[in-house]
DNA sequence: TATTGGCACTCAGAAGCCCAGAGTGCTAAC
DNA sequence: GTTAGCACTCTGGGCTTCTGAGTGCCAATA
């Protein structure tokens, strides 16, 4: 369809406009990447790429810049992606290295993307799926406080503080907690719910209301698992690419606060482990979200993707750069979860 | 010193700028706040006011501008704060009703003081401070991995997975927390290091290695105490008022994500509980933050301040509305942990 | 047929200019 | 101490001009 050479146009159209953030002309072109051809021929190339849609100048006798669908072909032809710097590489090993809990390793790798790639990222919190429960446990933390954890088998914990109101007497909670763990463990956590329900018919009355409010939590806790939660970084890199969006920086804002929005586009984003699926511009339908693109990956075990990491920021982003980020903290991310 | 009037012509001009972002005049003045004297009887105040360094110019002819110093004494002088609306109090009494664990409260709390003052919020971890350790958990989340938990007797849990890397023996295991509660509970967190120092010696050299890690991530959590840690909410709302910092928003978004700066800056800030202390502009020394002003207030349990919560903004900023919005949440915080 | 040199044309954005209007400070009168 | 009056001073918006980067097209060339 279009020539080797207008396709080497337009990729070097697209870094230029990336690092210089300015129309890019025909001569200026020459300057940077030796072409061998004298600048009418770039002259007709970008004819025939703006005639194909993946250019488009501003106004006349202005330079050219990328459109959507420019970028898209620029990406799908993408064949060898940056890699990380030996810096960067070397603070995802230290990263690594460090085991913690679920919520430390998320945040922090989600933090580490914003700053490599200078975009906001965001990772979504593994949905728990078909996992099963492993055991049910209950901490008291103050005399009238108990703590309600549910652990899944794949090392998700889940856990919640009540105020039961009386003095919990240490006996019978071991007695619950043995009740309990005979009962759910195994289950899946979709079975959680009928499983529980007639549970604390089976106590006396004295009992009922501490047996009640631990059902009701752990229900919760299955419940809140639907709703996914989804953690952000770098928020302030968008004020800094503001230029970008044309101004009305603050719809897209709340578009990143609602989180809603969010998480509906990229549950709606296919992904597979290793690949990096990408939405540019005006390929997504949100509204507020037109000059912008989202870019996720899906992590977790080898059985199934459990959850998605990703990034977003303004079309005009350096993609190569980018997607090899989020690749590898996808990878990172299973293999930090995935055991 | 100054007359009643030049004062109310000072709180007439905060007012007025806070509200437009226009800097005043005597004119526009009059209008709005019907004064009983004529126009050159407020320039002459203006005049005093601005010798006296409270407002200013910025250039000749055009209106004036409250100072730093022009805030701060309004903010002295501010015997009426606003108090929340009836729809603000609704929200933070359902807020209050759902009982849930601290990293749950705090978050709420600072996402619901960003929404209410449109600044950007943040509240520090309550520091263990006196605490005592109240007892330790071990809970097998998988076969080689565990979770310790320290519990301390203000209600904080810490918690951390260990990857042991061989299979955990479940009456070891109880064995084991049997023993650290032994040595542990009731101690002050500040004990922790020196009593679980020889801790592992008494194990046969097969257990050796799972003590180890498990004394080594008591100490880390007690260690993680220190640094404290701060949570931000409403990072986006920076960027609306962008044009109160004069541009220069980058040197700001950098101070906040280091959030170093601002724990240091918040620590060194004087506070009681009930009250709000706040820094104007340039009465902080930490340079990108000369336009900003910072509020913060404690809270805690009766016998002590814990920790800090309080918000961050442009000098331009609505002072009574956020010192209301602060205080209630330092106080709803306060109601919270401190049981 | 693809490439190139040449040329006329276009238009955004910077620079310069002008003017109205909001605001001031001062002085003299009340 | 307050006020009316007045001369003065700027900023910001609107208008014009002009330069230069960039284009499209055409005829000549390889």
């Amino acid at each position: 369809m279009i020539s080797e050479r207008s396709f080497n146009v337009l990729r070097a159209i697209v870094e230029d406009y990336v690092s210089t953030k300015e129309p890019v002309g025909s001569k200026s072109l020459l300057e940077r990447h030796g072409f061998g051809v004298s600048s009418a021929t770039i002259r007709n190339d970008m004819a025939l790429l703006e005639e194909e849609g993946l250019i488009h100048a501003p106004h006349t006798s202005a330079g050219r810049v990328p459109t959507d669908s420019g970028y898209r072909l620029f990406v799908d032809r993408l064949n060898e992606i940056k890699q990380l710097s030996v810096a960067e590489r070397t603070a995802m090993e230290t990263l690594l290295e460090s085991s913690a809990d679920l919520d430390e390793i998320l945040s922090r790798s989600v933090r580490m993307l914003s700053q490599l790639t200078n975009q906001v990222a965001m990772v979504q919190y593994p949905t728990l799926g078909k996992a099963r429960v492993r055991s049910v446990e209950l901490v008291p933390i103050a005399d009238t406080r108990l703590m309600v954890m549910l652990v899944s088998d794949n090392g998700r914990i889940q856990q919640h503080v009540v105020e039961v109101g009386f003095m919990i007497a240490t006996d019978s909670l071991s007695m619950l907690r043995g009740k309990l763990n005979e009962l759910l463990a195994g289950a899946s956590l979709s079975e959680v719910s009928s499983l529980t329900k007639d549970f604390s018919g089976a106590f006396a009355p004295e009992q009922r209301v501490l047996v009640t409010a631990i059902v009701g939590v752990l229900n919760e806790q299955v419940d809140a698992n639907r709703q996914d939660k989804l953690v952000l970084s770098g928020t302030a890199n968008l004020a800094r690419s503001e230029g970008d969006f044309g101004g009305n920086i603050t719809s897209l804002l709340d578009a990143i606060e609602q989180q809603v929005v969010l998480l509906r586009l990229i549950s709606e984003m296919e992904t597979e482990q290793d690949s990096v699926s990408l939405l540019i511009g005006s390929e997504n339908s949100v509204e507020g979200l037109s000059r912008t693109s989202v870019m996720v990956s899906g992590y977790g075990n080898d059985s199934e993707t459990i959850a998605k990491v990703g990034l977003l920021g303004p079309t005009r982003m350096d993609y190569s750069t980018n997607i090899s980020a989020v690749r590898a903290i996808a990878k990172y991310l299973s293999k930090s979860i995935g055991t």
